[in-house]
DNA sequence: TTCGGCGCTCGAATCGATTCGAGCGCATGG
DNA sequence: CCATGCGCTCGAATCGATTCGAGCGCCGAA
C-alpha cells in the first residue's frame, strides 16, 4: 500500500510546527531542545502545536549532521552475531560497555567486522565506514582489524580495542593479564604436585579447529588471548600438550578431554589447564563420562569466573576476570575521548579463585 | 586537550577533495558514490585528491540527511543487555534479524525500553525517539511498549513486534503458538499415562518473583508468552501446580524444582513441564540431586528447542521453536515495510521433539 | 525624559552531502 | 557544413535542524 509511503513523505518539519504556533523555527528549536531562554508560554504553544500536528520531535539525522554527533558507538564484532553472544564474556563486557554509556546519550551499534569476505557485488551492511559512529569499541580485536582501525582513524573516530595486541598501535586498550594469570593458575597446580598437565586452548585462528597445538599452529596463530594464555601455561609446564576447541563452549571442552584422557591411566594428564570456563566445564563432564574422578583424580582449572550455569556442585577452581568492569572501563574511555580527553591504555588483572575442582596430584601409580 | 578537538574539527569534507581534484562537489559525490555517469580519468582523480587527504568517504551523518535514511534498524529490548543476552532464544532472533538485515544495508543498533525510570534529571541513553533509525523491532514486547509503539508510529518508523499480544494494535507481529504447543507437550505426557503434573514456569511480570502460580498472580501478568504456555498446560492438566523461577536460568529450574519435587514421593508430581529448556535442565540437575531417575521416575519435558550446551547425556523432549526463522522473517518484514510493502503478521508452530527425558508413568503405587 | 539593561525572539548562516535538470563539447550522420 | 545525439560535468536547490549574534520591547533608574 503506498499510502502509506505517502504518509511518510508529509511527515512535519520543526518549521512547520513553528509556523502554527506562530514563532520562527529557532525559537521552536530552543522550545524543543530545552537549552536558551524561551517563556513558558512560548514553549507551551510550540508543544501544542506539534501535538496537533502530530510531530514527533526533532529528526535526529538532522540533528546529528549540524551537532556532528550522532549519539551511537560502534560495537565491532569480529564474528557473526550468534557466535559472539555465546561467550558469556563478550556479554558481560557488552554490558558493562552498554552501563557506562547509557549515562551519556548514546547507543550501542553492533557492527561486524568490515567484511572483505568474498560477497560478490552483494552490499555489505553498514560498515564501519559507513556508519554514524562517535566512537567504537573493538571487541577481541585480531589482526584482521587493522583495516577498520586505519578507517575509523581516518574519520577521527575515537576507538578502544578490548584483548588487542598491545602496543599495535597507539590506540586505547584494555589489556588482560592473560599469561600471568594462567600462569599462576598453572603454578597452583605444580604446588599441587601435578606434573603431567595438559591444556585444552580456545581457538588459534579463525579456523576454528579442533586439534593438537603445533609449533606451527602457534607461528600461524592470530587469537593473542588464546596465544598469551597458552605461554603462560607453558610457563610453568613447557611440554603440556594442548587441544584447541572449535570455540568456547562446554561440547567443545569435552571433545577435547576425551581426546587428552583417552590414554593409558598411568600417563593420563592429573591435571587440565583449559582456556575458559566453558571448556573447563565440558573437561568436567568428559572426566564424569569416563569415569574419572574430579579433583580426586583430575584437577581442573578454568578461566573467566562466569559461573557456568548449571555446572553445581562443581565450584570452578579458576582464574576471575573482570569481564564487567573491562566493559565499563572500555566504556569510559570512549566516553573520555568523546570529551577531547587524552586516555591511556588499562591492564586489568584477574584474580584466582580456588574452587573445589582442584586437588594434590594423586599418590597411586 | 583541547588540541585533538582541534585536528577534529577540520577534517576534510567532499567539497575539498572537489576542490583538490579540479571538479565540483558533485561530481565528487557520484564518484564516491559510484551511480551515475562518471569517466574513469575523473573518478580516479577524486579518488586520488581523497587519498591525499586523508579524506575516508562521505559524511555518514550529511548523506542519512539527505537520504532520508540511516540504514540503521533499532532493536528493542525491555531488559538490559546483559539480561536479554543470557536468553539462546533472543540471541538465536538477533542472529536471525542481523542476517536478514546484512543484505540491505543496515545495522542493528541496541536499544533498551524507552526508559521512565526514575532516573532523575539524568539524561537517559539514545532513545527510541532520539534514534536515527528506519525501522524497529521490539523483541519480548510487553505492554509497557504501548507507549514506545506510540512513538515510533508519530515519527512513522515501521514497527516488528516479536512475541506481543495478538491484536493488540495493527502492529506486524512475529508470534508463536505457544499454547496450542505446549497443549501438544502436555497432551504426549497424558498419552504416557501422567496425571501428577507441574509446571516450571518462566516470570509472569517484571518482578522475576521465584513463587507459586496464583489466580491473582495470573490476573497481574503482563508476559504473554509466560500466560499463553502457562494456559496451553492447563487446559490438559487444570489443576497443575505451577511455581515461576526468576528468570530463564538452569539454576533457576533447579531451584523451583526442588520446590515441587520436596513433598512425599507418593504425591510427587511424575512429570514437570517447564517453559524453556534452560528451566528444564535445571528440573532434571535438581531430579538427579534428589536421586530421582529421568525419566523412569519424573519426565521432563522443555520448550525452546536449543540445545543447551553441557546437557548431555539427555537428550530433552522439547518444543522446538524457529527462533532464528523468526529474526528473518522480523529483518524481512521490516525490509519489505522499508520498501514500502504491505507486510501481514505471521505465525510460528513449534515442532515437537521427543528426546529421552519422558517416558511412561511409573507403574509403583 | 532618556538611557542602560534584561529577557525573549528572530534571521541567517551552517552542518556535509545528494540529486536532477541544464549545459557543454565532441563526434557522427545527413 | 549543420543538426542531432550522447556522455560527462556542473549549479543550485534541498534535506531538517541548530546556533549565535542582532534586535526589539519594556522597565527601572538617573
Amino acid at each position: 500500500m503506498t499510502a502509506v509511503d505517502n504518509s511518510v513523505e508529509h511527515r512535519p518539519t520543526l518549521a512547520a510546527v513553528a509556523a502554527r504556533a506562530g514563532v520562527s523555527a529557532s525559537t521552536a528549536s530552543l522550545a524543543f531542545s530545552g537549552t536558551g531562554p524561551v517563556s513558558d508560554a512560548t514553549r507551551e504553544r510550540v508543544l501544542q502545536a506539534a501535538r496537533e500536528l502530530n510531530y514527533a520531535g526533532p529528526d535526529p539525522r538532522a540533528r546529528s549532521l549540524r551537532r556532528g554527533r550522532s549519539g551511537i558507538v560502534g560495537v565491532v564484532l569480529e564474528e557473526r552475531v550468534r557466535d559472539a553472544f555465546r561467550d558469556p564474556i563478550k556479554i558481560a563486557t557488552l554490558d558493562g560497555i552498554s552501563e557506562e554509556l547509557g549515562s551519556i546519550d548514546a547507543g550501542l551499534l553492533v557492527l561486524t567486522e568490515v567484511a572483505g569476505e568474498a560477497e560478490g557485488d552483494e552490499k555489505n551492511p553498514v560498515t564501519l565506514s559507513d556508519a554514524p559512529i562517535d566512537g567504537a569499541v573493538l571487541m577481541g580485536c585480531s589482526p584482521r582489524f587493522e583495516e577498520s582501525i586505519a578507517t575509523l582513524r581516518a574519520r577521527g573516530v575515537p576507538v578502544v580495542a578490548i584483548e588487542g595486541n598491545p602496543g599495535d598501535d597507539d590506540i586505547v586498550m584494555i589489556l588482560q593479564d592473560n599469561r600471568e594469570a594462567t600462569r599462576r593458575g598453572a603454578e597452583h597446580l605444580k604446588a599441587l604436585g601435578h606434573t603431567r598437565v595438559a591444556i585444552v586452548a580456545l581457538s588459534l585462528d579463525r579456523d576454528h579447529r579442533r586439534a593438537l597445538v603445533t609449533p606451527e599452529r602457534i607461528a600461524a596463530g592470530t587469537s593473542a588471548t588464546t596465544l598469551e594464555r597458552l605461554a603462560g601455561a607453558r610457563d610453568v609446564f613447557p611440554d603440556a600438550p594442548a587441544y584447541t576447541g572449535a570455540g568456547s563452549y562446554v561440547e567443545e571442552g569435552r571433545l577435547a578431554a576425551l581426546e587428552l584422557l583417552s590414554g593409558e591411566a598411568s600417563d593420563r594428564p592429573t591435571a587440565i589447564i583449559a582456556q575458559s570456563d566453558l571448556l573447563a566445564a565440558g573437561v568436567i563432564r568428559a572426566a564424569e563420562e569416563l569415569g574419572i574422578a574430579v579433583p580426586e583424580q583430575l584437577s581442573v582449572i578454568g578461566f573467566d569466573g562466569v559461573k557456568v550455569d548449571g555446572l553445581w556442585p562443581y565450584d570452578l577452581t579458576t582464574l576471575v576476570q573482570p569481564a564487567a568492569e573491562k566493559g565499563r572501563a572500555a566504556g569510559r574511555a570512549v566516553k573520555a575521548m568523546l570529551a577531547g580527553n587524552d586516555v591511556a591504555s588499562r591492564l586489568f588483572t584477574a584474580e584466582f579463585h580456588e574452587g573445589n575442582t582442584t586437588a594434590p596430584v594423586p599418590v597411586v601409580e
